[in-house]
DNA sequence: TTGTTCCAGCTTTTT
DNA sequence: GCTGGAACAA
């Protein structure tokens, strides 16, 4: 067996950790060190040159992406087909264990994965049912408990009764809730978790099983692990040393939602015999970013210690630009861009990264002001859209009768007459006989207590569902989908809405009907479900990529959360401003801070040639104008790392510890004040003001239509009048 | 049943 | 200051 092609490309602390002998294993990997390389190499090694057979390996991810990334690579390096290996997330896995042994879970065969927004959804609804306030029992609160509890793998019935009345009111609803989910058949994410765990825990025989399957265990992001993860890991590797984990304590950045950075420690208690392997060259980024992100992080207490160093050079300083407000910066920002596009640069290759969602707005118009393609990710994914949750209910309802949650979302969607009075009959029904409300329902028609109009529209609905059940019998899956779409009249219904939105939604479903064509049924089912459970669980499981065309050359804007384990040659870092970056709410809590500054260090490291820090002096904030002070990150970044780019004469504070080289600038006499002009794009107007010199020269304009606009001499194109 | 108005909230996100 | 959801009126 030739293993060169499997350790040739390794540095020599990636080679140990992959060729390590059978151990407890924890690979450091700092930012742009190769940890995915490591992991497919090492899941390569024990299979040519250990031995172990495929199905012997467990392979866990936190996204589909890693988890898809991963079996590719892994392919690619084998060159066999890698579907033997188990290689998924932590929900696609627990998820398997539980189709396979449903029984054994206490679960019914066709129970249904629900995603967060329809547990949601189910706890609105409970919380009425239960005649509670839900501005005193924000439905979000409940959910956030909720998940909380079960993710520290805490159930309803192992909590004591307190005198604490709200305590004891939530403990009410999540038991009802557990309750409710049970009867509907339905599953929640992080009950997926929890119960494979409980699984295992309470089936010897199968714990056994998967034990000896098992034979090596492998945990990408381990930092990003919470307390039911972990624990399930303990089970399945049996206090064996089988148990190979790569993470960075240095990018630990979802620590809000339950990942607990101490299982890394844990994990060195618990695995005694372990070996840690700290991998530090950086082949991503310059020298100078490298040091600068090193110095940044280093205020963190508690680090596992780590410094990423490079071989290839120092490259450009990091560019520091303070913009008067928040227009001024995006204006900045998307200039340099297109300077770096007109350089022969990709528009792909550049990245804008901010703290929060709302931030991009500013971008966006500046962007399409300038017509820039460009590709804001986050936000709405394809199986999240309303239109597909509901033809998605439709189908989950000919499924499963008991999903309440789907038969909520779709008995009067579109309307036919069934009105909230009916509804809270069913309700009634339902739960004071503690029956789903397609039973409920049955109930109240042959009661015989409601107006014929409602009755025959109730009666209608059910029919409808039955139908479609039949007709859809025999027929392939795609063509089950187009049914419903079709028969449920949703098309009619969103063709009465607003033109374009309507149109969009439309084609949506249009777009369900082909994810159903091209489902691939035989490599994802194993556990003989049904064609169509199996795709509603793809839907819940896998929420769709949000990037519909990947092929245009797009200016990639994102959080600095999703940003991770992405890379890009120009990279901005925008709004570093005190309350923005570190946010408000985390600069009174030393842990929360750390945080925050441990994402500093995951979006500096994002950038392999050129990083620019911008922040705004003035900024618009919920209608009031702040005046923010730069961010304390870009004083932890020593001056000699800092370049400030100035397009004014003066600055009104001066920001980085060291005074940093400033690029020099006279202000340039081209145009004056007074001097009319004309623009391609603008039309005509006036010269208000001059700044910056040279490439940065710049002109504050009332345009005549336009209004007062900043224009880069450069790129401008003005026509002096 | 639909359109309007009012009001709270306002990090980060995957599954 | 904007947005989304819920309460209300027609």
């Amino acid at each position: 067996m030739d293993v060169t092609s499997i350790i040739e490309s390794l540095n020599d602390a990636q080679r140990q950790a992959v060729t390590a002998p059978s151990q407890a294993m924890l690979v450091l990997a700092g930012a742009g060190s190769g940890k995915t390389r490591v992991l497919v190499h090492r899941i390569a090694w024990q299979i040519k040159v250990e031995g172990v057979p495929a199905h012997g390996i467990l392979a866990v991810t936190f996204t589909n992406k890693a988890a898809k990334e991963m079996r590719g690579r892994i392919q690619d390096l084998l060159n066999i087909p890698a579907q033997a290996l188990w290689i998924g997330t932590f929900h696609g896995i627990a998820h398997r264990l539980l189709r396979r042994h449903a029984k054994q879970a206490r679960l019914p065969d066709t129970f249904q994965v629900m995603d967060s927004s329809d547990q949601l959804r189910v706890i609105k609804r409970l919380l009425n049912t239960l005649n509670l306030d839900d501005s005193r029992w924000p439905p979000r609160e409940v959910q956030w408990y909720i998940n909380a509890q079960k993710d520290e793998g805490i159930r309803a019935r192992h909590m004591i009764e307190t005198a604490d009345a709200h305590q004891r009111q939530m403990l009410t609803i999540y038991r009802a809730y557990e309750e409710l989910c049970d009867r509907s058949g339905l599953v929640d994410f992080t009950e997926l978790l929890l119960r494979a765990h409980e699984l295992l825990r309470d089936n010897p025989d199968l714990l056994d099983f998967y034990q000896q399957r098992f034979r090596q265990v492998h945990v990408d992001e381990f930092q990003d692990t919470n307390t039911i993860q972990y624990a399930w890991l303990r089970l399945l590797t049996g206090g064996r040393d089988n148990l190979f984990v790569v993470g960075d304590d240095d990018q630990s950045i979802y620590g809000w939602r339950g990942a607990k950075i101490e299982n890394i420690y844990r994990f060195q208690k618990n695995y005694p015999n372990h070996q840690v392997i700290k991998l530090e060259q950086n082949y991503r980024s310059t020298g100078t970013i490298l040091k600068a992100a090193n110095k940044v992080i280093a205020r963190n207490e508690g680090r596992m210690g780590k410094e990423l160093w490079t071989d290839s050079g120092e490259g450009e300083l990091i560019l520091l630009y303070a913009a008067f407000n928040e227009q001024d910066e995006a204006y900045f920002v998307v200039e340099r861009i297109r300077a770096w596009v007109k350089e022969g640069g990709l528009r792909s290759e550049a990245a804008i990264l901010y703290r929060s969602n709302a931030q991009s707005r500013q971008f966006e118009e500046k962007l399409m002001a300038t017509a820039t393609p460009y590709r804001v990710y986050g936000g709405l994914r394809f199986f999240d859209r309303a239109e597909i949750k509901n033809a998605l209910a439709y189908l989950r309802l000919i499924s499963n009768r008991n999903d309440d949650a789907s038969f909520e979302r779709i008995v009067n969607t579109p309307t036919r007459g069934i009105g909230i009075k009916i509804l809270d009959d069913i309700r009634n029904i339902a739960r004071d006989q503690s029956i789903s409300l397609w039973a409920a329902a049955i109930v109240l028609i042959n009661q015989r207590s409601m107006t014929a109009r409602s009755r025959n529209a109730l009666i209608g609905f059910l029919e409808l569902i039955k139908q479609l059940d039949k007709q859809a019998e025999g027929l392939e899956l795609y063509e089950k989908v187009k049914l419903v779409v079709e028969k449920s009249r949703l098309v009619e219904l969103y063709q009465k809405e607003k033109m374009d939105k309507g149109e969009e939604k439309i084609e949506n479903l249009e777009e369900l009907v082909n994810a159903a064509r091209l489902f691939d049924f035989d490599r994802e089912n194993e556990e003989s479900l049904g064609e169509l459970d199996m795709f509603l669980t793809h839907a819940a499981l896998e929420s769709g990529n949000n990037q519909a065309d990947d092929y245009e050359d797009c200016v990639q804007l994102m959080t600095l959360h999703s940003a991770k384990g992405l890379e890009f040659k120009l990279v901005f870092l925008v709004g570093m401003e005190e309350g923005l970056f570190p946010s408000q709410q985390s600069v009174d809590d030393v842990g929360r801070l750390e945080e925050e500054r441990r994402l500093c260090y995951v979006g500096m490291t994002r950038a392999m040639q050129q990083l620019y820090l911008t922040y705004a002096e003035s900024r618009r904030l919920y209608g009031r104008e702040t005046y923010p002070r730069p961010s304390r990150f870009v004083r932890e970044i020593p001056g000699e790392f800092i370049q400030e780019v100035r397009m004014r004469a003066t600055v009104s504070r001066p920001v980085a510890a060291v005074q940093p080289k400033v690029t020099s600038l006279q202000p340039a006499g081209s145009y004056k004040p007074g001097q009319r002009v004309s623009h391609a794009k603008f039309g005509e107007g006036v010269v208000l003001q001059m700044e910056g010199a040279g490439a940065q020269e710049r002109a504050q304009i009332n345009f005549k239509q336009a209004g007062v606009k900043w224009l880069m001499l450069s790129y401008a194109k003005l026509e002096m009048l």
